[in-house]
DNA sequence: TCATGTACTGAATTATTTTTCCATATACCC
DNA sequence: GGGTATATGGAAAAATAATTCAGTACATGA
Protein backbone atom coordinates (compact mmCIF):
# COMPACT_ATOMS: atom_id res chain seq x y z
CA UNK A 1 0.00 0.00 0.00
CA UNK A 2 1.28 3.75 -0.56
CA UNK A 3 2.59 4.99 2.34
CA UNK A 4 2.04 8.82 1.92
CA UNK A 5 4.63 11.76 2.33
CA UNK A 6 2.04 14.19 2.74
CA UNK A 7 -0.56 13.28 5.22
CA UNK A 8 -4.26 13.29 4.57
CA UNK A 9 -5.59 16.77 6.66
CA UNK A 10 -7.94 14.64 9.24
CA UNK A 11 -9.02 18.18 10.55
CA UNK A 12 -11.06 18.56 7.26
CA UNK A 13 -13.94 16.80 7.22
CA UNK A 14 -14.24 17.49 3.75
CA UNK A 15 -10.90 16.15 2.79
CA UNK A 16 -11.33 13.12 5.13
CA UNK A 17 -14.36 12.19 3.20
CA UNK A 18 -13.09 12.75 0.09
CA UNK A 19 -10.28 11.38 0.76
CA UNK A 20 -11.70 8.01 1.37
CA UNK A 21 -13.46 7.52 -1.90
CA UNK A 22 -11.77 9.47 -4.68
CA UNK A 23 -9.66 6.72 -6.37
CA UNK A 24 -11.64 6.21 -9.61
CA UNK A 25 -12.76 2.97 -8.28
CA UNK A 26 -13.77 3.09 -4.86
CA UNK A 27 -17.45 4.78 -5.46
CA UNK A 28 -18.08 2.12 -7.67
CA UNK A 29 -17.12 -0.55 -5.60
CA UNK A 30 -19.26 0.35 -2.66
CA UNK A 31 -22.21 0.76 -4.76
CA UNK A 32 -21.63 -2.92 -6.16
CA UNK A 33 -21.33 -3.95 -2.53
CA UNK A 34 -24.14 -2.23 -1.24
CA UNK A 35 -26.33 -4.70 -1.33
CA UNK A 36 -24.60 -8.60 -1.67
CA UNK A 37 -21.10 -9.91 -0.45
CA UNK A 38 -18.96 -10.28 -3.54
CA UNK A 39 -15.67 -12.41 -4.50
CA UNK A 40 -13.11 -10.88 -5.76
CA UNK A 41 -13.73 -12.27 -9.57
CA UNK A 42 -17.18 -11.56 -9.33
CA UNK A 43 -16.90 -7.75 -8.51
CA UNK A 44 -14.73 -8.31 -11.56
CA UNK A 45 -16.93 -9.09 -13.84
CA UNK A 46 -18.84 -6.69 -12.55
CA UNK A 47 -16.97 -3.60 -12.93
CA UNK A 48 -14.78 -5.41 -15.98
CA UNK A 49 -12.89 -1.60 -16.94
CA UNK A 50 -11.31 -2.26 -13.38
CA UNK A 51 -8.19 -4.42 -13.54
CA UNK A 52 -8.15 -7.26 -10.74
CA UNK A 53 -5.03 -5.64 -9.42
CA UNK A 54 -6.88 -2.15 -9.39
CA UNK A 55 -9.15 -3.97 -7.24
CA UNK A 56 -7.45 -6.10 -5.11
CA UNK A 57 -5.11 -2.71 -4.47
CA UNK A 58 -7.97 -0.39 -3.15
CA UNK A 59 -10.22 -3.11 -1.37
CA UNK A 60 -7.20 -3.47 0.82
CA UNK A 61 -6.96 -0.05 1.17
CA UNK A 62 -10.94 0.39 1.77
CA UNK A 63 -10.26 -2.65 4.49
CA UNK A 64 -7.49 -0.94 6.03
CA UNK A 65 -10.07 2.27 6.49
CA UNK A 66 -12.98 -0.13 8.10
CA UNK A 67 -15.27 0.67 5.22
CA UNK A 68 -15.21 -2.80 4.12
CA UNK A 69 -15.22 -6.20 5.62
CA UNK A 70 -12.93 -9.14 3.90
CA UNK A 71 -13.93 -13.02 5.03
CA UNK A 72 -11.40 -15.63 3.60
CA UNK A 73 -12.60 -19.42 3.79
CA UNK A 74 -9.55 -21.47 3.84
CA UNK A 75 -10.21 -23.64 1.29
CA UNK A 76 -8.63 -24.88 -2.25
CA UNK A 77 -8.70 -23.30 -4.51
CA UNK A 78 -8.51 -20.35 -2.61
CA UNK A 79 -12.24 -18.22 -1.48
CA UNK A 80 -12.89 -14.74 -0.25
CA UNK A 81 -15.36 -12.58 -0.04
CA UNK A 82 -15.82 -8.61 0.50
CA UNK A 83 -18.85 -7.07 2.27
CA UNK A 84 -19.68 -3.44 2.93
CA UNK A 85 -19.13 -2.72 6.72
CA UNK A 86 -21.45 -1.06 8.92
CA UNK A 87 -18.88 2.29 8.63
CA UNK A 88 -19.30 2.09 4.62
CA UNK A 89 -22.89 1.56 4.73
CA UNK A 90 -23.00 5.12 6.08
CA UNK A 91 -21.44 6.28 2.73
CA UNK A 92 -24.45 5.24 0.56
CA UNK A 93 -26.44 7.87 0.58
CA UNK A 94 -23.80 9.87 -0.70
CA UNK A 95 -23.07 7.34 -2.72
CA UNK A 96 -26.42 7.49 -3.82
CA UNK A 97 -26.28 10.95 -4.39
CA UNK A 98 -23.75 11.24 -6.83
CA UNK A 99 -25.07 8.50 -8.71
CA UNK A 100 -28.18 10.31 -8.95
CA UNK A 101 -26.12 13.58 -9.85
CA UNK A 102 -24.62 11.46 -12.49
CA UNK A 103 -27.80 10.26 -14.17
CA UNK A 104 -29.01 13.78 -13.58
CA UNK A 105 -26.19 16.02 -15.76
CA UNK A 106 -24.70 12.62 -17.96
CA UNK A 107 -26.39 13.50 -21.13
CA UNK A 108 -24.82 17.61 -20.50
CA UNK A 109 -21.50 16.15 -20.30
CA UNK A 110 -21.79 13.51 -22.85
CA UNK A 111 -22.89 16.28 -25.36
CA UNK A 112 -19.85 19.18 -23.60
CA UNK A 113 -17.08 16.46 -23.88
CA UNK A 114 -17.65 14.20 -26.33
CA UNK A 115 -15.22 14.37 -29.86
CA UNK A 116 -11.95 15.65 -29.03
CA UNK A 117 -11.78 19.15 -30.32
CA UNK B 1 -5.89 22.10 -18.44
CA UNK B 2 -4.61 18.93 -18.39
CA UNK B 3 -5.65 16.76 -21.16
CA UNK B 4 -6.85 13.34 -20.39
CA UNK B 5 -5.06 10.18 -22.45
CA UNK B 6 -7.68 7.78 -21.14
CA UNK B 7 -11.10 9.89 -21.22
CA UNK B 8 -13.51 10.00 -18.44
CA UNK B 9 -15.97 7.09 -19.07
CA UNK B 10 -18.83 9.55 -18.92
CA UNK B 11 -21.39 6.74 -19.06
CA UNK B 12 -20.34 5.62 -15.99
CA UNK B 13 -22.72 8.34 -12.89
CA UNK B 14 -20.79 7.53 -10.41
CA UNK B 15 -17.41 8.14 -12.16
CA UNK B 16 -18.90 11.06 -13.81
CA UNK B 17 -19.82 12.65 -10.66
CA UNK B 18 -16.68 11.41 -9.23
CA UNK B 19 -14.38 12.84 -11.57
CA UNK B 20 -15.08 16.67 -11.41
CA UNK B 21 -15.02 16.84 -7.18
CA UNK B 22 -12.20 13.96 -6.91
CA UNK B 23 -9.09 16.51 -6.64
CA UNK B 24 -7.55 17.40 -3.69
CA UNK B 25 -9.07 20.72 -3.17
CA UNK B 26 -11.99 21.05 -5.41
CA UNK B 27 -14.80 19.98 -2.85
CA UNK B 28 -13.46 22.76 -0.37
CA UNK B 29 -13.38 25.38 -3.09
CA UNK B 30 -17.48 24.42 -3.86
CA UNK B 31 -17.52 24.96 0.01
CA UNK B 32 -16.06 28.13 0.43
CA UNK B 33 -18.08 29.52 -2.82
CA UNK B 34 -21.42 28.29 -1.90
CA UNK B 35 -22.42 31.32 -0.17
CA UNK B 36 -20.18 34.25 -1.72
CA UNK B 37 -18.42 34.94 -4.75
CA UNK B 38 -14.60 35.28 -3.79
CA UNK B 39 -11.42 36.30 -5.37
CA UNK B 40 -8.52 34.32 -5.78
CA UNK B 41 -6.55 35.94 -2.99
CA UNK B 42 -9.56 35.85 -1.11
CA UNK B 43 -9.73 31.97 -1.59
CA UNK B 44 -6.47 31.48 -0.75
CA UNK B 45 -6.25 33.08 2.41
CA UNK B 46 -9.58 30.53 3.01
CA UNK B 47 -7.38 27.51 2.28
CA UNK B 48 -4.16 28.51 2.94
CA UNK B 49 -2.88 24.91 2.53
CA UNK B 50 -3.54 25.45 -0.94
CA UNK B 51 -1.39 27.12 -2.92
CA UNK B 52 -2.38 29.89 -5.36
CA UNK B 53 -1.04 27.97 -8.01
CA UNK B 54 -3.23 24.57 -7.27
CA UNK B 55 -6.16 27.20 -6.89
CA UNK B 56 -5.55 28.93 -10.40
CA UNK B 57 -5.59 25.22 -11.92
CA UNK B 58 -8.39 23.71 -10.27
CA UNK B 59 -10.74 26.86 -10.64
CA UNK B 60 -9.83 26.81 -14.17
CA UNK B 61 -10.78 23.67 -14.70
CA UNK B 62 -14.44 23.78 -12.66
CA UNK B 63 -15.11 27.16 -14.89
CA UNK B 64 -14.34 24.41 -17.77
CA UNK B 65 -16.49 21.98 -16.32
CA UNK B 66 -18.75 24.51 -15.58
CA UNK B 67 -19.09 24.33 -12.19
CA UNK B 68 -17.96 27.81 -11.14
CA UNK B 69 -18.04 31.30 -13.11
CA UNK B 70 -15.71 33.91 -13.44
CA UNK B 71 -15.69 37.43 -13.68
CA UNK B 72 -13.62 39.52 -15.04
CA UNK B 73 -12.76 43.28 -14.20
CA UNK B 74 -10.73 45.17 -16.55
CA UNK B 75 -9.44 47.55 -13.68
CA UNK B 76 -5.78 47.76 -13.02
CA UNK B 77 -4.64 46.15 -11.05
CA UNK B 78 -6.43 43.04 -11.95
CA UNK B 79 -9.38 41.79 -10.22
CA UNK B 80 -11.49 38.68 -11.01
CA UNK B 81 -14.27 37.18 -8.71
CA UNK B 82 -15.31 33.40 -8.76
CA UNK B 83 -19.00 32.32 -8.02
CA UNK B 84 -20.52 28.89 -8.06
CA UNK B 85 -22.83 28.58 -10.94
CA UNK B 86 -26.37 26.68 -10.92
CA UNK B 87 -24.68 24.02 -12.03
CA UNK B 88 -22.49 23.82 -9.15
CA UNK B 89 -25.02 24.56 -7.10
CA UNK B 90 -26.36 21.63 -7.54
CA UNK B 91 -23.69 19.74 -5.96
CA UNK B 92 -23.90 21.15 -3.19
CA UNK B 93 -25.97 18.65 -1.13
CA UNK B 94 -23.80 15.90 -2.09
CA UNK B 95 -21.15 19.00 -0.26
CA UNK B 96 -22.62 19.12 2.42
CA UNK B 97 -23.41 15.09 3.17
CA UNK B 98 -19.80 14.88 2.56
CA UNK B 99 -19.17 17.37 5.29
CA UNK B 100 -21.12 16.15 7.70
CA UNK B 101 -20.19 12.46 7.66
CA UNK B 102 -16.76 13.84 8.04
CA UNK B 103 -17.55 15.55 11.06
CA UNK B 104 -19.40 12.68 12.51
CA UNK B 105 -16.18 10.09 11.47
CA UNK B 106 -13.35 12.38 12.07
CA UNK B 107 -12.53 11.56 15.68
CA UNK B 108 -12.57 7.70 14.59
CA UNK B 109 -10.23 8.66 11.73
CA UNK B 110 -7.86 10.78 13.97
CA UNK B 111 -7.65 8.10 16.33
CA UNK B 112 -6.79 5.02 13.87
CA UNK B 113 -4.49 7.26 12.14
CA UNK B 114 -2.53 9.71 14.73
CA UNK B 115 1.18 8.01 15.26
CA UNK B 116 2.45 6.25 12.75
CA UNK B 117 2.51 3.03 13.83
C1' DT C 1 13.29 53.48 -6.10
C1' DC C 2 11.84 49.68 -3.59
C1' DA C 3 8.61 46.77 -1.41
C1' DT C 4 3.80 45.14 -1.65
C1' DG C 5 -0.41 43.46 -3.67
C1' DT C 6 -3.04 41.67 -7.59
C1' DA C 7 -3.96 37.91 -11.15
C1' DC C 8 -1.88 34.76 -13.90
C1' DT C 9 1.35 31.41 -16.23
C1' DG C 10 5.49 28.26 -17.79
C1' DA C 11 8.43 24.84 -16.55
C1' DA C 12 10.50 21.54 -13.84
C1' DT C 13 10.11 18.47 -10.11
C1' DT C 14 7.91 15.56 -6.93
C1' DA C 15 4.02 12.79 -5.33
C1' DT C 16 0.45 9.65 -6.13
C1' DT C 17 -2.45 6.50 -8.75
C1' DT C 18 -3.30 3.18 -12.19
C1' DT C 19 -1.81 -0.10 -15.61
C1' DT C 20 0.70 -3.83 -17.34
C1' DC C 21 3.08 -7.98 -17.00
C1' DC C 22 4.49 -11.76 -14.64
C1' DA C 23 4.61 -15.10 -10.87
C1' DT C 24 2.91 -18.08 -6.91
C1' DA C 25 -0.01 -22.07 -5.55
C1' DT C 26 -3.76 -25.53 -6.03
C1' DA C 27 -7.51 -28.21 -8.07
C1' DC C 28 -10.54 -29.65 -11.75
C1' DC C 29 -11.53 -31.27 -16.34
C1' DC C 30 -10.28 -32.94 -21.04
C1' DG D 1 0.18 -32.77 -19.69
C1' DG D 2 -2.22 -28.50 -20.90
C1' DG D 3 -5.88 -25.31 -20.32
C1' DT D 4 -8.97 -23.03 -16.94
C1' DA D 5 -10.12 -20.90 -12.74
C1' DT D 6 -9.20 -19.28 -8.03
C1' DA D 7 -6.87 -15.26 -5.09
C1' DT D 8 -2.97 -12.55 -4.48
C1' DG D 9 1.11 -9.71 -4.98
C1' DG D 10 5.99 -7.85 -6.70
C1' DA D 11 7.93 -4.74 -9.80
C1' DA D 12 8.25 -1.46 -13.23
C1' DA D 13 6.19 1.70 -16.33
C1' DA D 14 2.86 5.04 -17.55
C1' DA D 15 -0.53 8.39 -16.41
C1' DT D 16 -2.12 11.96 -13.63
C1' DA D 17 -2.02 15.40 -9.83
C1' DA D 18 0.15 18.69 -6.97
C1' DT D 19 4.11 21.54 -5.54
C1' DT D 20 7.67 24.74 -6.07
C1' DC D 21 9.86 28.51 -8.12
C1' DA D 22 10.46 32.05 -11.10
C1' DG D 23 8.57 35.53 -14.09
C1' DT D 24 5.00 38.94 -16.50
C1' DA D 25 2.57 43.28 -15.79
C1' DC D 26 0.74 47.24 -13.47
C1' DA D 27 -0.37 50.37 -9.49
C1' DT D 28 0.05 52.25 -4.99
C1' DG D 29 2.31 53.88 -1.02
C1' DA D 30 6.67 54.61 1.86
Amino acid sequence: MYKRKIPVDLSCPLRLTISLIDSKWKSCILDELRHTRMRPSELHKALPEATPRVLDLQLKEMVNDGLVTKTIYPELPPRSEYSISPLGATLIPIIDAMLRWGEEHQELFEKKYRDPE
